[in-house]
RNA sequence: GUCCCCGUAGCUCAGGUGGAUAGAGCGUCGGAUUCCUAAUCCGAAGGCCACAGGUUCGAAUCCUGUCGGGGACACCA
């Protein structure tokens, strides 16, 4: 086997081949869809390696019932040599066994490939930026932006692994007000330095300690020269310098998590380049923006200060939205999404699809910017695919108990404190053991104190368990080889079997975007090789060492070998690592 | 009132874009350790896949509606 082409895809190949033969033989009708086809591995392995459902897709058009199809199927692949035996069962299935070579190929092939096996070319090196955290630039990351961080991450291992060229991407929004609300909580703690007793920090600002050694850093940096001018005079330098620290400060937490971006994107950046002036003026060409006044907010009483303005307004009603949006607010400057919009376009400059992790209580803004994309881009000449991918909230919980954070009061569980009590494995893993879309709950205590249960640590004992044996036979004079792999028994090819679908789990994954599929992957790896370990308690003959026996010892160790390897693949891939001991 | 997610074993969750008899972990009950790492394994009990319709050879999965949980609904970011 190659690392262009799954196992599966192969035989889903041969048995198109088939087909086509049909079609000619006029069993099935000219021009036939097979998109439907589906060749996969059986939900229950007793029934064969291989599984078709060709024939109850393809009965009707053949004009014919699905068994009678199936045999005409069967008949054909029996010219197949490594197709040792197809049967055709329940509504029409058709089960193939593989010839055993077949799957011992596969075997080989995984240390032959290392840590490129599963590696796949599906992504036909297109460009995805994924942009994802993307938190404002006020402070430390707390446990908010840990499940979008992780996952986002793991997506982009998983795509890259899929052979995209991934660009990991962080939008800086440092164009807002929020950020001159940090230069003046800067300012303050500036000020604090220079010795003056600032008292309560005022509402709307940021009261957070972490803005201390910012402001220690300007007073050592400025002396008191910006101490007592007018806001305007200090507030453009402030916003720059708090902006940047606040950015180191940002990058080390993901750093912790292991998290490094490509690319960070500046908001500021963008409107200096005239990007949303660019968009707003095609747009309006397009009949896309045009000015008129918003609607009063329904279901709710209006707020007290509500007023009708006219404003440039995207029209993104056209595309299933409720209403039309903004790009400018009534003082000139832009909106978020006004901004968002151009963003998005610059991001589509350099990329074939664009992927983006947000947080749920975005999730009312999806529509307006799908919609603004699908616009410029189409109009544009060059659709993007875009996705954005919402991740849900994680509530908290300290022993039973949610826990509560507020960013105002600066009280909040950082991600800094969170990977240091638990540890960075077990923080990816776990947010990696739940599907981005559902919420989830995440108890701080239990996570600790039953760490034993934790799945990440399942599936490192299985890899260090792996290590050991492997080190033990070295002590032996025994090592990994390839001599009798056809000792090998039932209970080993079983194993093999699930290993050989690894490339399979990342190419369907990458297709989903859908990076816990392998944590869960791993999760069934792992436990497949714990059972067929504890075989080896109640018969020594079945331990991967078996003294007696070099051949059949030695092509355990290749098997434990090749498991290790795919652990270690997979984990690579959610940045977990793997670990030789515990 | 509108929009977006979710609803599967007592609890926490999987379920590969429609397939065969519904799957794990925890918890409960019963077993395995002179042995390559027991952070492991084997077995048992536990289900109206929220509910009602629909689509078809076939639905936990797709469509519609209802109920329940969470989130978001002016120019905030």
């Amino acid at each position: 086997m190659s690392n262009t082409k799954t196992l599966y895809a192969a035989y889903a190949a041969k048995i198109e081949t088939v087909l086509a033969q049909l079609v000619a033989d006029g069993v099935l009708p000219q021009g036939a869809n097979f998109a439907n086809v589906a060749v996969e591995p059986p939900r229950d392995p007793s029934h064969g390696d291989l599984a078709t459902n060709a024939a109850m897709v393809l009965a009707k058009p053949a004009q014919t019932n699905p068994r009678a199809l199936a045999e005409q199927i069967v008949a054909k692949l029996a010219a197949e040599p490594t197709i040792t035996n197809s049967e055709i069962a329940g509504p029409g299935f058709i089960n193939l066994r593989l010839d055993p070579a077949v799957w011992l190929d596969e075997l080989k092939a995984i240390p032959a490939l290392g840590n490129d096996y599963g590696r796949s070319v599906m992504g036909e090196g297109t460009r995805v930026n994924v942009e994802y955290v993307s938190a404002n630039p006020t402070g430390p990351m707390h446990m908010g932006h840990c499940r979008g961080a992780v996952v986002g991450d793991a997506l982009a291992n998983l795509l890259e692994f899929a052979g995209h060229d991934v660009a990991r991407e962080y939008y800086i929004n440092d164009a807002g007000g929020q950020v001159d609300m940090l230069a003046r909580s800067a300012h303050l703690r500036y000020r604090e330095a220079l010795g003056e007793n600032i008292g309560e920090i005022p509402q709307g600002l940021y009261p957070g300690d972490y803005l201390k050694p910012v402001g220690e850093y300007l007073a050592k940096e400025l002396g008191d020269k910006h101490k007592d001018e007018p806001e305007a005079e200090w507030l453009p330098y402030f916003r720059a310098e708090a902006v940047e620290k606040m950015m180191d400060v940002i990058k080390s937490d993901l750093a912790l998590l292991g998290i490094h971006h490509d690319v960070f994107a500046s908001e500021a950046a963008l409107h200096a380049a005239g990007k949303p002036d660019e968009a707003e003026m095609w747009l309006r060409e397009h009949d896309l923006v045009y000015d008129g006044v918003l609607e009063a907010p329904k279901g709710k009483a209006p707020p007290e200060d509500w007023e009708p303005v006219e404003l440039p307004l995207f029209r993104s009603t056209r595309f299933g939205d409720d209403q039309d949006r903004p790009i400018k607010k009534s003082n000139g400057a832009w909106t978020y999404f006004g901004a968002d919009l151009a963003y998005h376009m610059q991001k589509a400059e350099n990329a074939d699809a664009l992927i983006d992790i947000w947080g749920a209580d975005h999730a009312g803004t999806v529509k307006r910017i799908k919609a603004a994309v699908a616009a410029l881009s189409e109009g544009q000449g060059k659709p993007i695919p875009f996705d954005v991918k919402l991740v849900q909230m994680v509530q908290l919980m300290r022993g039973g108990e949610p826990v509560k954070m507020s960013k105002r009061s600066g009280n909040f569980i950082t991600i800094a404190d969170m990977v240091e009590e638990v540890g960075k494995d077990v923080v990816r893993f776990t947010m990696l053991t739940r599907k981005p879309e559902a919420q989830m709950e995440f108890d701080f205590a239990k996570v600790i104190e039953a760490s034993k249960d934790n799945p990440v640590f399942y599936v490192q004992y299985a890899h260090a368990r792996i290590c050991s044996t492997l080190r033990k036979a070295a002590e032996l004079g025994l090592s990994p080889s390839t001599n009798a792999l056809n000792e090998l028994g039932e209970e080993e090819m079983a194993l093999i079997k699930r290993a050989a679908q690894f490339p399979r789990e990342i190419e369907a994954a990458a297709k989903a975007r859908e990076a816990h599929r392998i944590a869960f992957y791993l999760y069934d790896l792992a436990a497949e090789l714990h059972a067929f370990w504890n075989l080896g308690n109640d018969s020594p003959q079945k331990r991967f060492i078996v003294e007696q026996d070099k051949g059949l010892s030695e092509a355990r160790l290749f098997l434990a070998d090749s498991i290790g390897q795919v652990l270690r693949n997979g984990l690579r891939v959610l940045g977990v690592e793997a670990v030789e001991s515990m």
